[in-house]
This record gives structure tokens, C-alpha cells and sequence, in this order.
DNA sequence: AAAGTGATCATG
DNA sequence: ATGATCACTTTG
């Protein structure tokens, strides 16, 4: 059974922990553990980013668990999401966090992440790799980033980290 | 605490 | 065409 088929917050969860392996252009292969995530769920999530719809942007979530998605944040930061889910239901785990290098932000830039990898599949120049490891602790709080989103929404223990 | 940064989306 | 809005990071 594939971890990102589950709905977005049992992914997120069962995702820490997990490896990345980053295949670069030259050859270069980097390994990362993820220690932080968080779960995007679905256009009733007023969090997400897909609760206004399907737009050009949003469209890739809206693609078969497995898909990346990549955007830009605040014109600086790539953001990486691995979608989860059924094809055409929005859902989507954030990597907020990876050994060796902490926020979105840094993970992008420590695994030579941008906007080429949008909408590629989970497997080629980005994969995930399951070693057996199990964290001994995962703890679960609100998200973060997210003032525009209901109160209840806000309220969602949907971040994941390692501890 | 505050600003820097640019794609995206909703207006006109 | 123009403007508001950001799943953040760095600097002071």
C-alpha cells in the first residue's frame, strides 16, 4: 500500500520519517530524512490553496497521488507538496522539513528544487525511499502560515514533526 | 520587528 | 494593465 494514496493527513504523518533521494542533473545523488510536514486537505480545507478551485496553478493538485508540486512563495521559496489522494480531490503533504536543513523554504534549496519539477511523478528525478526507520516520537500541531484560513481550520493538528 | 521578492489570480 | 496576496527567510 502506498503511503500517498491515504488522505493527506494520515500521509503526512506516515511520511515522516521517510527518505527523499534527489537525482540531479550531473549524476549527484542527495538523501534526506523528513522530520516535518504538514497536510493540505481538500477544497473544504480553506487552508488549501486549491479551496478556490481548480485554477492554473492549483491544477496540479488535482493530479493522481504521487504527483510533485512546486511553487513560488513570497518570490523567493519553492515550495515542495507531494500530492496524495484520488485524481481529481485536491490533497497535498508539504515537506516542511528535512535532516539537514529546516522550513520549506531551505528544503527546496538544499534538494535543488524549483519549478522544473512541478508536476513530475513521485520516482524519477525526485523519489521516496523506505528504510524500515520508524521515529520514536511524532508530534502533531496546528499549521503554520495560514492566518487567511477558518478558525477551524487554523484549529488542525495537521503538522507533523519528529521528535 | 521588518523588509525583500515575483508568480499568480481577481479586478477594470 | 494594475494591484493584493502570499504553505518564508534573513537581517538588525
Amino acid at each position: 500500500m502506498n503511503i500517498l494514496d491515504l488522505p493527506a493527513p494520515e500521509a503526512a504523518r506516515a511520511l515522516v520519517g521517510k527518505i527523499l533521494v534527489r537525482q540531479l542533473a550531473d549524476g549527484t545523488v542527495i538523501r534526506a530524512r523528513i522530520t516535518e510536514t504538514e497536510a493540505y486537505f481538500g477544497e473544504a480545507d480553506t487552508a488549501c490553496h486549491a479551496c478556490h478551485g481548480r485554477t492554473k496553478r492549483t491544477e496540479v493538485l488535482y493530479h493522481p497521488a504521487g504527483t510533485i508540486y512546486v511553487y513560488l512563495c513570497y518570490g523567493i521559496h519553492w515550495m515542495l507538496n507531494l500530492v496524495t489522494g484520488p485524481a481529481d480531490d485536491p490533497q497535498a503533504v508539504l515537506i516542511r522539513g528535512v535532516e539537514g536543513a529546516s522550513g520549506p523554504g531551505r528544503v527546496t534549496k538544499f534538494l535543488h528544487i524549483d519549478k522544473s519539477l512541478n508536476d513530475a511523478a513521485l520516482g524519477g528525478a525526485l523519489a521516496l525511499e523506505d528504510d524500515g526507520f520508524v521515529p520514536a516520537h511524532i508530534a502533531a500541531s496546528p499549521r503554520v502560515g495560514i492566518g487567511y484560513a477558518s478558525p477551524e481550520d487554523q484549529a488542525r493538528l495537521w503538522r507533523f514533526t519528529m521528535g
